[in-house]
DNA sequence: TGTACATCAGTGAACGCGCGTTCACTGATGTAC
DNA sequence: TGTACATCAGTGAACGCGCGTTCACTGATGTAC
């Protein structure tokens, strides 16, 4: 042939028979890839072709699991909240004081963030409007919130005084979060950018406040 | 000529002679518009033709004033850093105690990721790449910064205890953009889900504790 | 005051391209008899 | 064991469409003489 190599490398060896199911989870996983990539952020600007060819795959086959990219971006959301609610429920059974337990939790959060950057983003950028619609991805989120909750209330082991769980768990969610939304500005700008030690010192300033009063 | 409305409903009227600029700010303001709507979010992907019709020209014209559209949510994110200082600014020149003009200022921040969901987005989602590169975007994120800082460092005023100012700033910015960031996945699992309320608990409690200690 | 020309904002037609979607198909593997 | 058939995963060609981009143009208004 020419020069270049034109015709499509990667493609995927076919699956062996009853084992379909193998290509949904690989769609999965190439929205997830394609999405992590900065350049091509604004999730759901992917076309089917091109989710497809990441896939190794032509373009109709994308249809026998779903009905358009939408879809998958679903699809990797509801993957994304399965594997952080794993990490965060790994890190808290690690052990620990209360405070050492809801710092690990945290840093769980920060490193999914971190390491799964395309599920990340659909988890937050794109399902939010689906949380407002449907009740049927609200549990994740739910579950989620229950974390955090348990998180902020392990803090009374410790003998630390908390006030209102809830709001508690919302201040270091939310702080958390916003660290991390706002990472790539916070680490031009400041520079002791590091969100561990954002994390732990947050964490050691309430247990110090609490504990002293 | 059948049934409907088919042609151009909306034709802008031809701007006046020297002032072509004001297309440019149409197109910025067309812009803000189209993102803001959330069925269509992921911003960058709003074609150029699209962008074109919403402002009521032809999609060459739009050449005139950007080369693409990544060029124009450029120009939005800057726009609004610029607003958004404006309105933080005038908040904390209303006047009061330092903690009261925290409050106001964290407020207007909140009131204008509200009002200006458009760019909003553009200026946190789409810019902090930009501010990871360019180092000529990064002024206004140094501005916003400056503005955290001397709003917790006003806390000093009140006779509270602000430990480390840049801790401090950091924890609201971070806490009060995190709330935003989650707000829909929040207000759809918690009862109790106003920001300004959120804004104001957050503020006193800090308040309560740098007083006490 | 009148006329020729320059500038300016924007149009409309045209191009080639990648897209979403459909359709009939292929060929490998399992199942019934 | 052998053969006919069903199922299954995926292909490849084709469609019409909206896209980004280019180009020559239009017609209103300002400027020089």
């Amino acid at each position: 042939m020419g020069t270049g190599a034109e015709e499509p490398v990667g493609r995927r060896a076919r699956n062996p028979r009853g084992q379909g199911e193998r290509l949904r989870a690989d769609t999965v996983a190439a929205l997830a890839r394609l999405v992590s990539d900065d350049e091509r952020m604004r999730p759901v600007s992917v076309s089917l072709r091109e989710l497809a060819r990441e896939a190794g795959v032509t373009a109709p086959a994308i249809y026998r699991h779903f009905s358009s990219v939408n879809e998958v971006a679903w699809a990797v959301a509801l993957d994304g909240f399965a594997r952080l609610l794993a990490a965060m429920d790994e890190a808290a059974g690690q052990g620990g004081s209360g405070a050492e337990r809801l710092i690990a939790q945290a840093q769980a959060y920060a490193a999914f963030a971190a390491e799964h950057r395309g599920h990340f983003r659909l988890m937050f950028l794109v399902e939010p409007a689906v949380f407002e619609v449907s009740a049927e991805a609200a549990p994740p989120a739910r579950e989620l919130v229950e974390r955090w909750r348990r998180a902020a209330s392990g803090l009374r082991e410790d003998g630390i005084e908390v006030g209102d769980v809830d709001a508690a768990a919302m201040y270091l969610w939310t702080a958390v979060h916003g660290r991390i939304a706002l990472s790539p500005l916070i680490n031009s700008v400041w520079e002791r950018g590091d969100i561990r030690r954002f994390v732990e010192l947050m964490v050691h300033e309430i247990v110090l406040v609490g504990g002293r009063s």
